[in-house]
DNA sequence: TGCTCAAAACCTGTATGACATGTTTTCTTG
DNA sequence: CAAGAAAACATGTCATACAGGTTTTGAGCA
């Protein structure tokens, strides 16, 4: 279903720039190179490679569209420090060209998140705790925006994966949230009433208590009922 | 830790050719484009963006890289499938710049394996177990060659991930295979003995077993033990 | 009319040169 | 030795050219 070709991320796809890229990510290998550290020029690139400048170009430019380096003028290039980038394009390129519904997002988001919540239980920082504990109260403080309401909610999942301490988490989740922010507004309609929607903020801060108090298996259990009531509201809404 | 800055997936990232991808991306988005769909060809965007075909270029060659579209010599770009085109960069990259560790690697996998595996168990199709069955049995068959263990190893996770029909699922664990394919082999020479090799080979058996039975329960118990396994076996080759 | 096939039109791949503008290094000067 | 100007270097964008692949057009023929 994906990848039927049976091809590697930098495989050999013909093209001048393919062999480029993988030239300059090969570079970043071998040289051992970690976030902010100096990429040869394109100018230094052409003469290795014995290729055009256009080509150099087009594969630095390719990989800072990736985020996997960092461009700006006058000045060369760099590694990137880890970002979501490529990934939430990915995402959200499923999602509009209707390869992948948003009940499959909310599915792995589900899956993903019983577990960083259970994990930040675990591992969180007092000043995590705090910080997820205010995306929390700033969801009710603000109960009445519906814009407001879900930019916290975004932060408090964000705060929570971060919280994992396990980046991957935090990319994953983190490449989500554009899909989120396009199709929450949604879900927060279906509440009809104030009573429900009040509930869901309520949810919210149960998952951040029971963080706070370091209690994984409490908080994976709000976080659960948290993602059914939250898949329910979407389906009711008929959302495929 | 990850996306400091407050920017969305295709934020205004001064420049044109941020802008042009942009532009790209909302014509898809808009157009209500599928893959295979064509899109304007350079020249086109190149009146429509009033920028050079440079740019335009840049941005074409950008989006191909991430395989959001699909590029070939003579004929337009057309959107692509869904592939892990960028994610597994991504994911390597933060691996081979010492962001991301083996074992966090390895907790997401477990992570969403064991979702994947019990979904397999509950949707699978007859084809689809029986292709994950063959993995399993051809492991065993060619025992005593690790590198064709390890292919067939990767492609029974990878069928499980199809099976579980999410495809986010698929995309998430294709994007392992890369680092999976950088340290399996660590594991294996740490499983000293050839039983314990074979004893690794049945757990796979154990978990195809319970997805032909289509019992959830149990293949997600198995799947725990296998990755705990693995896991176990890196930490003791010493691997962060 | 309908079919074949070659020419034309269109498209992407790559190279080259030019210049604006931003950044770093160097060197002069006080 | 410090400050600042100049030079060197870097990327950003544009224009042009041509090779080679793909689609469309259309002429000629059955």
């Amino acid at each position: 279903m994906v990848s039927d070709r049976g091809i590697g991320p930098d495989e050999t796809n013909p093209g001048l720039v393919s062999a480029a890229i993988q030239a300059i990510t090969q570079h970043i290998r071998v040289e051992g190179l970690g976030p902010g550290d100096l990429l040869p020029s394109e100018a230094d690139m052409t003469r290795k490679l014995s290729v055009s400048r256009t080509v150099v170009r087009e594969a630095f430019r390719s990989l800072s569209a990736m985020r996997l380096i960092d461009m700006s003028a006058g000045r060369r290039a760099s590694v990137a420090k880890l970002d979501i980038g490529a990934m939430s394009m990915v995402i959200e390129h499923g999602v509009t060209t209707e390869q992948i519904s948003i009940q499959q997002v909310y599915d792995v988001r589900r899956t993903i998140e019983m577990r960083t919540v259970a994990l930040a239980a675990l591992r969180r920082t007092d000043a995590e705790a705090a910080e997820i504990q205010k995306c929390a109260q700033l969801m009710r403080e603000n109960y009445r925006a519906p814009e407001i309401v879900m930019e916290h909610d975004i932060a408090f999942h964000e705060a929570i994966a971060r919280a994992s301490h396990n980046p991957v988490f935090s990319l994953i989740i983190n490449a989500f949230s554009g899909v989120t922010r396009r199709t929450w507004v949604i879900g927060w309609r279906t509440r009809a009433t104030e009573e429900e929607q009040i509930r869901m903020i309520e949810g919210h801060a149960d998952i951040a208590r029971a963080i706070v108090a370091g209690n994984p298996q409490l908080a994976a259990e709000h976080m659960a009922a948290h993602f059914d009531k939250s898949v329910k509201a979407l389906i009711d809404a008929g959302i495929a």
